[in-house]
Formats: structure tokens, C-alpha cells, sequence
DNA sequence: ACCTGAACACCGTTCAAGT
DNA sequence: ACCTGAACACCGTTCAAGT
């Protein structure tokens, strides 16, 4: 049997992709199969290689969604005046909000190693690459007129800093319970230090 | 047939775990298998069961490896005099370098998600709260009779940001090669600015 | 007590064959 | 052209049976 084409390619797609997301957000990463998802939309596994050339693929469209929804969670202009220290705790702040309610998603972010698929999709490298311009816009404010390779180079600084802080915490390797640290409190810690510096800098 | 005892229990735990740490080198972390590693050491796959409860945890003590021998190029004793924020950048180096020759251990690192098999390994906690050692002996030095808690913060602080960078651009996901940046460039602004920070608010 | 071999319940991916 | 079903080459884990 055969010939159904009851969906267009990319209708079989997004089905592709909402049924892996489903899967992903009750079941876990890891019951993420393709035949798990074949069974979900009623098509044999072999029919998602039709749309996606592998399962490392399909998940880098997964992680695009997830992407989305970080950006948009990211990209709240802060209101008019706000302290400039406050609006980058907040944004790191949102950051650990959003990884912890998304967690299963949030974690396929960082658990698929593509070598040469990557290349292909350079489409991606785009998206990881807006998620910057909400941190660099805060800095940017706060640095009219200065230099703006150094407002680009701090917004990756201090987000993969954050990103570090956040993930050695929600993982388990860096020790918080003990003691009265929090993760919050050691990233207003960092942010305040790094500004600080910045402007010791700038004097 | 059965009943060889050829080798003590801790002696097939580590034929097991030499065998596992040969096949991620040679052939890369998705090739460790019960099987490949039961073939490689002449063993059924199900004897690997008896030593291990389960993969994650034979992943686990394959870590323990690996943590012990990043930490013998941490934990280097800096000259005498040595400037403060050249050790620090040093010791960031031997971070870059480990995770580049180590690559696929490395990576085992962050990819192994025990939820309960977790608790009951603690000794592998203890493995890493050590790896902050060398660096809290760093800002020891510098921050002679300050604060000991925040010496403690800013070693999880600085060496979490440093692993955030390193490992975002490691992995693609911080762009790097368009322009003039460097990894090591970014982390010795990272360094510098941070420890400014800090002076300028001990002042 | 220790180990095996086979079994169970799965995988990703390919592809001849059907419509 | 699109889809299936079966096949290929694997998995982790368990456990009855052997020594």
C-alpha cells in the first residue's frame, strides 16, 4: 500500500514536528523515537525520512521551536528608565524560568552533536544568533556612543556566563544547597561584578 | 558454562572501564555499548551487570576518569609572584586545552542525565566540588583576609562562566570565527573584567 | 558465586514493492 | 510520487540454566 498524501510535505512536517514535541513534553527526551512518533501520526517510521534525513535533523527543527519561544520570552523591550542592572536580572532571570518550565526541551538543546549535518543547516546558526540581540540591545543602551565590538563581545560574555551558571546548577554540578547561595543570588553577583568592571573600565 | 573468575570483582571493573575508556577514544562516546565492551574484554555483555547496575552509572565512573585527570591540569601550583589575572587566564587555557585533546570525555561530562541513580553515587559530588579547588586557592591568595564565602562564590562564578564559554563555543553555539574574536580573547575580557569589578568594589 | 546465551522489547535507517 | 512493511544491524537489560 501506499500513496496516501494526505498531507503536503510540509503539512507531514509540522505533524512530524507536533507529535515530537508532544512526545518530548509527556514522555521525555529520551522516548523520542521515530517510530514512536510514526505511531502517533498514523505513518509507517519510515515515512518521516521522506521529510527529515535523520533524527539528529528532525530534533534541530525541534530545538528551532524552542528557540522561538526563548526569543520571544527574551525579548520584553524592559520599561522606560528601568535600572540597567535590574533589566539584565530580569532577562537572566527569564532565562531560568524558561529552563526550568521547558526543561526537556531546554536540555535537547544542548544534547545533539551533529557534525556535518550542522553545516547544512545554516539556517540554525541564525536563530542561535538572534537570541543575542535582546542582551546586546540592554547593552547598547547603557554604552551610547562606545565601542560596539565590545558591546557585541560583553553580550556573549555575560550570556554564556549565565548559561554556564544555569546549566552546571539545573545539572546538578554546581552545589547550591548547601550553604545560602542560590542561583539567583550568584548571577545578580556576577552581573553586578561585571558591570562594575565595565565601568571601572570606562572611568 | 559459566564461572571463570578469571579476575576479581574490582579487577573486571576495571578492565570494563579500560575497555570503555579505549572504544570512546577510538571510536567515539555513541559507540560505547554493553556489547562492544563486552567483546572487547571477552566477556558476556550481561557480566558488565555485575559489576555496573546500569550504563549510566559504568558512565559515571568512566567521568570519575576523566575528572581526576582534568583535575591533575588544574591543579598546577602558580610560580611564585606569578600576577593574579595571568594565572587565572592560565588556568582558563588548561581548560580550553583539556576539552580540545579530551574532546569526547569531555563531552561524557554533560551528557550523562541520572535522575535517581544520582543520588545514590555521592562520591562522584565530591569529585566535583574538588575541580573548584585550585581556582578558590587563586582568589585565596588575592583576597587575603576578605570574605572567605565570596571567594567561594566568585570561584563557582568564574569558573561556571568560563565553562559556559568554552563549551558554547566548542559546540557551535557561540560565534566566533566572523570577526576577530577568540575564545581566549573573550574569556581573558571575561577574567579582567570581573576582577576589576571586584576591586572596585573592595575599594 | 559467577558467567553465559538467549530472550525481550526496543532502536535508526534503508529500500523493494505496492498504489 | 508517496508510503509501507519488512529487513538489517544494532541497542540495554534480565534471567534461567549451567559450572
Amino acid at each position: 500500500m501506499a500513496r496516501r498524501k494526505d498531507h503536503t510535505r510540509e503539512e507531514l512536517g509540522n505533524l512530524i514536528l507536533d507529535a515530537a514535541w508532544r512526545i518530548v513534553g509527556e514522555e521525555g527526551l529520551s522516548s523520542l523515537t521515530a517510530r514512536r512518533i510514526g505511531t502517533h501520526i498514523g505513518y509507517a517510521p519510515g515515512s518521516i525520512y521522506n521529510v527529515f534525513p535523520s533524527m539528529n535533523v528532525l530534533m534541530l527543527h525541534l530545538n528551532a521551536r524552542t528557540i522561538d519561544i526563548l526569543f520571544e520570552r527574551l525579548n520584553v523591550p524592559p520599561p522606560k528608565g528601568e535600572d540597567f542592572i535590574m533589566g539584565m536580572k530580569k532577562m537572566a532571570s527569564r532565562y531560568i524560568n524558561f529552563a526550568q518550565e521547558y526543561r526537556p526541551y531546554w536540555m535537547a538543546l544542548f544534547s545533539v552533536d551533529l557534525g556535518e549535518e550542522r553545516r547544512a543547516e545554516v539556517w540554525y546558526d541564525d536563530k542561535i544568533q538572534n537570541l543575542f540581540n535582546p542582551l546586546e540591545g540592554l547593552l547598547q543602551v547603557k554604552n551610547q556612543g562606545g565601542n560596539a565590538k565590545n558591546v557585541s563581545d560583553d553580550a556573549r560574555i555575560l550570556w554564556s556566563s549565565v548559561h554556564g551558571l544555569v546549566y552546571l546548577a539545573l545539572t546538578g554540578k554546581l552545589p547550591l544547597k548547601d550553604g545560602s547561595r542560590t542561583l539567583e543570588g550568584m548571577i545578580g553577583r556576577l552581573i553586578e561584578t561585571y558591570v562594575s568592571g565595565l565601568e571601572s573600565k570606562n572611568r
